[in-house]
DNA sequence: CTAGGAACTGGAGCGGACTCCAGCGCAAGT
DNA sequence: ACTTGCGCTGGAGTCCGCTCCAGTTCCTAG
C-alpha cells in the first residue's frame, strides 16, 4: 500500500488524476477535452492509461486559461489544431491568441463598469434605509446612453 | 404612417420593441425573464401588451448587469424577490449584492492573471519565431503551484 | 372590409459544456 | 484465485440560458 499516488511526476509523466488534481478540472472534464481534440500529445502506458507529458499538462493548463476567459471550445479546438509546434503555425496561434487577449480585456472593462454599477446600486439602497424609505423610483442606474 | 416608434417614451413608459432596442436583449429575451421573474413591475396596455414603466426599464438594466456579470438566473431571482420595494428587504438585497460585487472582484482579478498569461504565451511565440524554431517544450507557463 | 404588422401565449427546441453511467480490463494486494 | 480500485470507452443525460414557432389577437392604413 501507500502508492505513491501523490507524486508520480518521475520524469514530468504523470497519470490523469495528477492533472485533475493540479488543475482542479475533472477528470471526466479531461478526457472530453481530449476528445474534442483541446489537449495534444496524451500517450498511452502499456496498460492503456493515460500519461500526460509535461508538455501536455501545461496545454492542458493554458486551455483552462482560454476556457475560463470565456474562448469556446470549437475555437479551443482551433488553436490546438495549429498544431504540431511547427513553425508555420506560430504565426497564426498568435493572432489567434492576440485577438483573444483583446476579448480579454474588453471583459475586463466591461466587468468593472458593472462592478461599479452594482456598487452604485448598494450605494442606493444604503442610502433609502438611512433615510428610511421604502423605494423611491427606479434602480440607480447612472448612465442613459446604451 | 410615420408611426412615432422611435421614441413613445412620452412620460417614461416604453414597448418592449424600445426596451428591447435600449438594451440590446432581444425582445423574446424579454420576455423570458419576465416569465422567470426576474422584472418586477411589467404592466399592460389595454390591448394587452406590455409597458415598461421607468423603474422596470431600470430595473432590467439591472438584470443585465447582473446577468453579463455571471450571476445565475436563479439567483437573480432571488434578488428581485425580496421585492416590492420594501424597507425590510433593503438588507437583504445589500447583502446580496455585496457578495456578488466581491464576486466580481474575483472574477477581474482572475481574468486579468489569464490575460497575463495569454500575453505571455504570445511572447513566447514570438520568441520561438525571432530564433527560427520549430517548438521548445510545453507552453509558457510561469507558475507551477495550482 | 381587408390586409399588414406588431405583440401576445404556451410550449418545444437548441447549443454549449460538461457529467454520469454501464460494462470492461489491468495490476496489485491478501 | 479473488477482490479491490483505478482507468478506459462510447454513449446517454443534464443543466443553463436562451431562441424559435404556431396560432391568435389587436390596431391601423388603405
Amino acid at each position: 500500500m501507500v502508492r505513491v499516488t501523490a507524486s508520480p511526476s518521475t520524469r514530468g509523466v504523470v497519470g490523469i488524476r495528477e492533472v485533475s488534481e493540479r488543475t482542479g478540472l475533472s477528470i471526466d472534464t479531461l478526457r472530453w477535452y481530449e476528445r474534442q481534440g483541446l489537449v495534444p500529445d496524451v500517450r498511452r502506458g502499456t496498460d492503456g492509461r493515460r500519461r500526460y507529458s509535461t508538455y501536455a499538462l501545461g496545454f492542458v493548463q493554458l486551455v483552462q486559461v482560454l476556457r475560463r476567459t470565456g474562448m469556446p471550445v470549437a475555437r479551443v479546438r482551433e488553436f490546438v489544431q495549429l498544431g504540431g509546434g511547427e513553425l508555420a503555425h506560430h504565426a497564426p496561434r498568435i493572432a489567434l491568441l492576440e485577438q483573444h487577449a483583446a476579448c480579454i480585456e474588453k471583459l475586463v472593462a466591461q466587468l468593472q463598469a458593472d462592478h461599479a454599477t452594482v456598487q452604485n446600486e448598494i450605494a442606493h439602497y444604503r442610502d433609502l434605509i438611512a433615510r428610511g424609505e421604502d423605494c423611491t423610483d427606479e434602480p440607480a442606474e447612472q448612465d442613459g446612453r446604451g
